[in-house]
DNA sequence: ATGGTTGCCTCGCAA
């Protein structure tokens, strides 16, 4: 059995007492994190190692980076997204970890909309959606995770109609994500729980996480050599819980052998 | 009500 999962951290120096009883709580096998919001060489790699994990991480000043933490050793490595050589942000991390090949993924927020952000957002989905699906054509166990800034339903989202035309629920960004799902990608989290209003954001503004008004953007996306495995998945409300905390909180499965 | 909060080598920007 191996337990995946995937946590956008917003400042992992910020984040390493959260992140530290974490990972001796819950034990992953494979983490991936997102906006660990430093260079990869201030990235903590030796506390992390000292709790058991090989740390491999794509980090830039200030902003963005993602890593993926593993008890077995990362190989092949892939440290950006394929189809822009002239895209410099660090939002992708793409590894072998045993038998499974795994994404850590920092999709761009893409607001505000009448803005190139929204329009690097399309466009990073589209170059997404390439690439997955060389990697569904490998016919692998593949996980997708991370932090993809996609609400993929009005149930995703405590309020559809003020988030109408936020780039988080907008129909180009939807139907891009819709895409994914239509090559043979199964949301984790949505194929065991149908229904359920489920929640992996909460803005810090507003008491929005005390009055439970949060977005379901953090996800795990499963190629079908994955999918079938897939026998348990969840949200981890605890962390957001906590002081200081991240406004995302982790979203993991468990796949069998 | 154009508010509110957090993190960044900050005096605004991104989320």
């Amino acid at each position: 059995m191996s337990k995946i999962a995937t946590w956008n951290v917003n400042s992992v120096k910020v984040r390493m007492p959260h992140l530290t009883e974490w990972l001796g709580t819950f034990q992953p096998d494979i983490l991936m994190l997102q906006e660990i919001k430093c260079t990869s060489s201030e990235f903590p790699a030796m506390e992390l190692k000292a709790l058991g994990y090989h740390v491999n991480c794509v980090g830039q000043k200030t902003y963005n980076g993602v890593a993926l933490l593993s008890k077995l050793p990362a190989t092949d490595l892939v440290e950006a997204l394929p189809g822009d050589d002239g895209d410099s942000q660090a939002r992708y991390l793409e590894a072998t970890v045993g038998d499974l090949r795994v994404a850590s993924i920092y999709l761009p927020n893409g607001n505000p909309v009448d803005t190139d952000k929204f329009t690097y957002k399309l466009a990073w989905l589209d170059r997404l959606g390439r690439h997955a699906r060389s990697l569904l054509a490998s016919e692998r166990k593949v996980v997708l995770a991370g932090d993809f800034n996609v609400c993929p339903t009005d149930i995703d989202v405590y309020d559809p109609v003020a988030f109408s035309n936020d780039a988080l629920c907008r129909a180009e960004s939807r139907s891009r994500f819709r895409a994914l799902i239509n090559q043979g990608y199964t949301d984790a989290f949505r194929a065991l729980f149908p229904r359920s209003h489920a929640y992996s954001f909460w803005d810090y503004q507003g008491g929005a996480w005390q009055r439970d008004l949060g977005l379901r953007i953090d996800h795990l996306l499963l190629s079908p050599q994955a999918a079938d495995r897939l026998v348990a998945v969840g949200i981890d409300r605890k962390p957001r819980d906590k002081e200081k905390a991240s406004d995302h909180t982790p979203v993991w499965c468990e796949l069998s052998d």
